[in-house]
RNA sequence: CGGGGCGUAGCGCAGUCUGGUAGCGCGUCUGCCUUGGGCGCAGAAGGUCGUCGGUUCGAAUCCGGCCGCCCCGACCA
């Protein structure tokens, strides 16, 4: 007989297929966008490429900007806001540069009521360089007036044509960092420092081990002199860009004529910079951590770090064990954890099991009459799916170890999962063979033309040169060219 | 924008080939029951079959246009 038939009567409640995600393994495309669905992350809007933030993902952005904003404003940085129309003759100024955007910007061209005259048109900010430059031209004067340390919180706007909930959406949130200093070393060293809080907010608080590095000629921001991203591995194994530092030069500054009086009196252009990461993150964080239970989020981002959930027959049985729970959120509330009890009594604790697993829950406390006639709870932490017994009065402190362990523990799966889908590749065999396997080390000649050839022969594309890889001189893989080092390849999102 | 797939109840799908009263599972609502891994029973509500047009006595079904979603490319944070 096999297993499929023989059913004992008794078997535990049939699991149903229609309440499961997808698994990673069968589609990861589709098990993605189904935890962002499940998880009440996201919906798709009727305007195509444009998502619609709901609470449970708002509320990780929310814990994202403010860890962040207190960085910016630890290194220096005030928060400002520019407006969201750029008049269309400031993007034809630095055409040569931004005619890059041209096909991903949208246009207003009709606005009190009629047509507005060429020339007067407005375009929706694809990023804000060009109108932030000009409210610098008016700022700065003097070399006192430098350096200038801006950021700004804001929506922008690039027309897509494959949109990805959060990954890539024609409406983002963002924020912007700009920058203005009185010389290339300091605006060099600016444009290195904000790479570094990005790379600390991505493995501190994200627990997502990044790659910092620089940006080839054809990958940089149009406009750049420079530059940098930090760089992450998805769990399908492709590489995500999460974060971008520029070091634009003079560049715009001579567009805008932005320019300070020197000590000397005369009359120099500033050096700038800008930086952004945006809630393409969020996007990061689940393909990072979640599984197919659903999503998994480190403890220092999690809109919820522990669920209380209630279990009792009768109301009279469950009146104690609610008043004992809302008594320990309380006490975990002032120890600054970020808690809830479940007391909806409609749904059984099955069903909230899966529910908070799916919204990636960090700790779940399991509190039931046997439990307290013990004095005890069970504590299931979401990473791991791992349980154990605890006495009551131990659950602040234990919650504060297993969240902290937790944050650990995930940056070092993630990094050994890295690590174990990180090559060396010296042969066009070895390139075929391992061009869907992650991140590949690679010699290569530096000339575009080869690079193009990667990407359309093999679809892997260069993602930067990082730092901290040792630059030995060595052959490009594809043409035997010397080249100077290794670069990073990997099919990206 | 090119190639492929799909659009039927809130969600997942069958029905389309071969035209003839709109189906299933989950969810929702009501009542009872239940609560330590998505409980059970009974009843109910819910659909202009993406949209516009054509063929036909009759279209979810056949034909055409358009829109949207997913995958693969080109583009991108």
């Amino acid at each position: 007989m096999s297993d499929a038939q023989k059913q004992p009567q008794n078997a535990p409640k049939k699991q149903n297929d229609n309440l499961k995600l997808p698994t990673r393994e069968q589609d990861f495309s589709k098990w993605y966008i189904e935890v962002i669905s499940r998880a009440k992350l996201a919906d798709n809007s009727d305007v195509r490429g444009s998502m619609v933030i709901r609470p449970n993902g708002y509320a990780i952005w929310e814990n994202m900007q403010r860890v962040l904003d207190g960085m910016f404003k630890d290194t220096g940085h005030q928060n400002a806001y520019f407006p969201l129309l750029i008049p269309e003759s400031y993007l034809a100024k630095e055409a040569k540069h931004v005619a890059d955007f041209a096909p991903q910007v949208a246009v207003v061209t009709h606005a009190g009521g009629k047509a507005l005259p060429e020339g007067e048109r407005y375009v929706i900010r694809p990023t804000s360089e060009t109108i932030i430059n000009r409210s610098f031209t008016n700022w700065v004067q003097s070399y006192r007036d430098l350096p200038i340390l801006i950021n700004q919180w804001a929506n922008v706007m690039r027309w897509e044509m494959r949109p990805r909930l959060f990954l890539r959406t024609t409406e983002f949130l963002w924020q912007e960092g700009h920058t203005c200093h009185a010389s290339e070393a300091e605006a060099t060293e600016e444009t290195l420092r904000m790479l570094d809080v990005y790379e600390r907010f991505a493995e501190d608080y994200m627990a997502m081990p990044v790659i910092k590095g620089q940006k080839t000629e054809s990958e940089k921001f149009p406009g750049a002199v420079n530059t940098y991203s930090i760089e992450a591995m998805m769990q399908d194994k492709k590489a995500l860009q999460a974060g971008t530092s520029h070091m634009l030069g003079q560049n715009f500054a001579k567009m805008f004529d932005t320019m300070y009086q020197s000590k000397e009196g005369k009359k120099e252009y500033v050096w700038q910079t800008s930086w952004g990461v945006s809630t393409r993150l969020i996007g990061a964080l689940i393909m990072t951590h979640s599984d197919d239970a659903g999503l998994v989020v480190p403890p220092k981002l999690a809109p919820l770090q522990v669920v209380i959930i209630i279990i009792g027959k009768t109301p009279e049985e469950r009146g104690p064990v609610r008043e004992k729970a809302h008594a320990m959120a309380a006490d975990l509330k002032k120890a600054g954890v970020r808690v809830l009890v479940d007391d909806d009594e409609t749904k059984g604790p099955g069903f909230k099991y899966a529910e908070y697993e799916l919204r990636g829950a960090c700790l779940r406390v399991d509190m039931g009459p046997k439990d307290l006639a013990k004095n005890e709870v069970t504590l299931a932490r979401r990473d791991t799916r791992s349980k154990e017994t605890i006495q009551v009065e131990s659950t602040v402190a234990r919650c504060h170890e297993l969240l902290e362990q937790m944050q650990k523990d995930l940056f070092e799966k993630a990094k050994a999962f890295r690590a174990a889908n990180t090559h060396e590749v010296n042969t066009v065999e070895e390139l075929k063979a391992k061009a869907d396997d992650g991140f590949l080390l690679m010699h290569w000649d530096g000339t575009p033309e080869t690079e193009k050839r990667f990407k359309e022969e093999f679809g892997v594309t260069t993602r930067n040169r990082p730092f901290d890889l040792k630059q030995e001189p060595g052959k490009c893989v594809l043409t035997g060219n010397p080249s100077t080092g290794r670069i990073v390849f990997a099919k990206a999102y």
